[in-house]
RNA sequence: CGCGGGGUAGAGCAGUAGCAGCUCGCCUGGCUCAUAACCAGGAGGUCGUGGGUGCGAAUCCCACCCCCGCAA
């Protein structure tokens, strides 16, 4: 029997919360996670998706923000002797000193092959370099971000028509699968976990809102990976003129067309940002190096989603240039 | 009391006191080899709910219900 604590926040954690805790020779002994955060239209503090999750399984929480030079948690932590930290998408560093109390030591999955996209934002980086396949990772902590030895790693194809979500909903499932496998390997003494290669390291960066604002001179290619990548936050979105009033338009679904050529002859039309009519019911935005981004699903601000074409039929003035 | 936007025809929107409109969709007919095209005609709204002010309210005032964005 493998005595663990779980650290884990957001959604991505709970398949491997759920997969460790259905497992019959992993024992659970409690599982940390942030502290209740202010959420919704109200800004009530909600519980994360761990804390939630944790309960209905009847774990003990541990709800702790800063972990640093905290003399109480470090003390209610060494008390259940464990002998395995499980890290998923804790948010938190685990300083040194925690490190150190399991046996043998803390496991960490981290949804990218490593060394390849250390840091925060691994999936949105994938997805937008436009990478065909990313992977997961299990690997041990050390005191450097994402830096310690692989104990395990599976490759997981990215499909040209993922979004962060929904690469995301595949990797914690795989994940999960990946980290039992691997915990009981390490566990067993039936792997040895190797060092990173140091000449393959690349990092990701946080994201942040504004990286969601499209840069209309990119190509529609660039343009639409980013759409994909940055869903549902930051969102891309660009700035409209309504009626000399700034508009913020949010694009939450297009598709990158190979030619501009039918327009070429209007000089309007090479602008990057303008939004054209291809036919009916048909629209898209002007890109860099004459291409185009035909767009399906987009949301105004304050407003809810809606097709490209409702949203075009109630604000007619938009489009820039209309084919007859 | 975190900030803000909104509820008008099936959809998306205009309309801030004086006959309820626009772009679509839908129905009928026409034109076409044909069509998501084009032409002609038509149906479809208790303007979120309740109250108040006015000769007159979608519009101004009050209350309530519902939806959404930001933020985290």
């Amino acid at each position: 029997m493998i005595k663990i604590v779980f650290f884990g926040t957001p959604e991505f954690a709970l398949s491997s919360l759920r997969a460790l805790t259905a497992h019959g020779e992993i024992a659970i002994q409690a599982v940390v996670t942030q502290p209740d955060k202010p959420k919704g239209r109200s800004l009530q503090k909600t519980p994360s998706s761990v804390a939630q999750c944790a309960e209905e399984l009847g774990l003990p929480v541990i709800k702790i923000e800063n972990l640093i030079n905290n003399q109480e948690v470090f003390d209610q932590l060494s008390r259940y002797h464990a002998d395995l930290y499980a890290v998923v998408a804790f948010g938190v560093i685990l300083p040194s000193a925690l490190l150190a109390l399991p046996a043998r030591g803390a496991l960490n999955l981290h949804p990218s092959l490593l060394p390849r996209y250390r840091g925060s934002s691994p999936i949105q980086t994938a997805i937008l370099n436009g990478d065909t396949e990313t992977g997961i990772t299990v690997m041990l902590l050390d005191e450097k971000m994402d830096h310690g030895p692989i104990v395990a790693q599976h490759t997981v194809q990215i499909n040209t028509n993922d979004t962060s979500p929904t690469l995301s909903d595949r990797l914690s499932i795989m994940g999960a699968q990946l980290l039992v496998k691997g915990m009981l390997d390490y566990s067993n003494g039936k792997v040895q976990p190797y060092a990173q290669d140091e000449r393959y390291v690349s990092y990701t960066k946080q994201i942040s809102k504004d990286d969601g604002r499209i840069e209309w001179t990119k190509t529609s290619k660039e343009i639409a990976r980013q759409i994909r990548a940055y869903k549902p936050w930051p969102g891309s979105w660009t700035i409209l003129d309504n009626k000399g009033k700034p508009h913020t338009l949010k694009i939450i679904d297009a598709v990158p067309l190979s030619t501009i050529a039918d327009y070429a002859q209007n000089p309007l039309s090479h602008t990057p940002g303008k939004l054209i009519q291809l036919s009916r019911k048909r629209y898209a935005f002007v890109c860099g190096g004459s291409t185009l981004l035909e767009i399906f699903t987009v949301q105004p601000a304050n407003r809810t989603t809606m097709s490209a074409d409702s949203y075009i039929r109630g604000n007619l003035w938009l489009i820039d240039t209309i084919k007859k």
